[in-house]
DNA sequence: GTACAGTTTAACCAAATGGTTAACGCAAAG
DNA sequence: CTTTGCGTTAACCATTTGGTTAAACTGTAC
């Protein structure tokens, strides 16, 4: 019986996460999630109460598994600069295997921001883990340059994310301007973000 | 008369905007696009015959809107690089004005792929701009150096595209960090971006 | 004023949606 | 064998959804 609950829970979950992310939490249909996941729709609210608490767990999921790339900051054995470029490799293969999830946590925070910044506040606190205050550390110990630590973490992520939520517009465009794109492995992106993190932090 | 209808199509189309905008195709609700427009249910179908025509409108303004933004690249009368650095000022001008509208684009792409390459096979014919060829062009005339013109223009959007995308996000993260952040005009983004074009350009 | 066109509305409809109920199945415990 | 309790289902419900209809309104041309 125990292995049947946690396979049914499982499925619900692994169709829910489907359906909230390439739909959405209004987007999203019961019966598309209860179909999905081949059993009866009312399985769904035996499990999960509603819709909305259904959302919640598959959210903070992804959030968390978001959050747990962040971890090679803590790695006080390495220097800065190698902790982030691990951090740009991790971040990328964990995008590259699950290239909605950016969009599906930007779609809904901007649809809910109250809930968002309660659940990152919960997670950054469990995981106490702050690129920015490490680049200010890096800056005091003099193992970076001077640059606005801010504005970097912007960039930096902006270089990871986009072309996974975007890979649908290059592939177009792409394509219609008669050049092609294979990166297996991301091979050229993560040199590429590698190359611009380099050259930013440079003393 | 004509006045009139000009009015009411407006308010009904600056209604859908924001309601796809926020919610999606299929998230949005007819009801609130008539109530927010402050008209009849009714008249919304007797503008636009469902809702699918009216987001197809909605979508085709944003999208058309977004590569206008790219005719600075058919100026011959400049060097490639003063080309791209006016297409950036722009683009984030741009977004900045209409902070939603990757994040729109993105996510109706993401749902309906098929959909996006018509509209954009049909709005790339029509204005006739590629950024790769003007980069290719770039380096057979010597004026820039030999990068991949593809991870370039990939790096490029990204850096100019996320930050607006991910807004929501850095603000939760940087409160949280004791940071903070103001950029009015976007200035420190748009130097940032042409740094790293600078950089990745020059010979 | 009357006829006529386009515009707007209230009332309505069928389908879809999230959610509930009561009963059934079935393995483990007594 | 019966009881118990969790897992599962079909049938059902109230509400919401996109969409329709027929009538009312509004300004213009005659």
């Amino acid at each position: 019986m125990q292995s049947k609950d946690k396979n049914t829970e499982q499925k619900i979950l692994e169709a829910a996460k489907t359906a909230f992310m390439k739909y959405g939490l209004y987007g999203a249909r019961m019966q598309d999630i209860a179909d999905n996941a081949g059993i009866n729709k009312a399985l769904l609210h035996y499990y999960f109460r509603s819709k909305e608490k259904l959302f919640d767990q598959v959210f903070e999921g992804a959030l968390s598994k978001y959050f747990e790339q962040m971890l090679v900051f803590s790695d006080t054995s390495l220097p800065v600069l190698e902790r982030i470029f691990k951090y740009i490799d991790n971040i990328i293969d964990f995008l590259s295997e699950y290239p909605q999830m950016s969009m599906f946590i930007i779609k809904e925070i901007s649809v809910d921001q109250e809930m968002f910044y309660e659940k990152v506040k919960m997670l950054k606190e469990d995981k106490g883990i702050h690129l920015i205050s490490l680049l200010k550390e890096g800056q005091e110990k003099g193992e970076i340059s001077n640059i606005d630590p801010v504005v970097f973490v912007m960039n930096l992520h902006s270089l990871c994310a986009y072309p996974f939520l975007a890979s649908p517009i290059f592939k177009a465009i792409i394509s219609s301007s008669a050049s092609h794109w294979e990166d297996p492995g991301n091979n050229k992106l993560k040199a590429s973000v590698k190359d611009f993190v380099a050259f930013r932090l440079a003393k």
